[in-house]
DNA sequence: TTTATTCATCGTAATATTGCAATGAACAAA
DNA sequence: TTTGTTCATTGCAATATTACGATGAATAAA
């Protein structure tokens, strides 16, 4: 019923999907790779980087705000955001875990 | 209106964020955890593991599909899927390649 | 104080995703 | 052939996501 049912899965299951979900628009990945690439921004910026609706970026910010994979620090009118390095580095751990698993096989195919 | 403009983005965030996609749902998580641990499977199976019905998770299998990251095999009645190894292989190069991103920063944060 | 700038939030419309019952297709066994 | 098994597909209902105009809150500048 387009309800994910996430008490059917375990805890690190449905983190590894809580992160690969703010990855999974494309305008978060450019947003990620724009604050990756000038190493601080605002969210302006992102407006005329990216090309969508200033209340949009806004939107995509948030969830990554909320998922601890960037900050926003309030400065005069603007806002600064960047990676937030610390939740960045278990995020990758995590999902490289899952990534990494071991991919031998029988014969099967 | 729920639909990503892909066109504003390059191909290689749409691929980032569609393999992403891909890890989006616990079930999907679980699904491939499962093929990797016993490196062999029938639909069947993962109905029994996962606790989904079964059009259900013939859905996930077939996303999992389209993307490349399984295959399945048709062995009598039974289908038999597993992880397709050089392409999830590409897709760890392509989604590592964006978590390694460098971490430094400057003053702003 | 007034005005401008910047970003967040609200409200809403459109599309996407998830889940499952019902059904179908393919094959094997009786 | 008939029956049973296995998985795919269809059709639908419910929820989630995406996008943006309008508006609000906060601050800075005039």
């Amino acid at each position: 019923m387009g309800l994910a049912k996430t008490e059917m899965f375990t805890k690190r299951q449905n983190t590894i999907s809580s992160f690969a979900k703010a990855f999974g628009h494309p305008a978060r990945v450019a947003i990620l790779q724009h604050l990756f690439k000038i190493k601080a921004c605002v969210c302006g910026d992102l407006v005329n980087e990216i090309g969508l609706a200033q209340p949009t970026i806004s939107q995509h910010l948030r969830e990554l705000k909320q998922l601890g994979l960037i900050q926003g620090n309030v400065e005069g009118t603007s806002v600064c955001y960047c990676i937030n390095k610390e939740n960045w580095a278990k995020m990758k751990g995590i999902v490289s875990e899952f990534l990494d698993q071991d991919l031998t096989c029988n014969d099967c195919c």
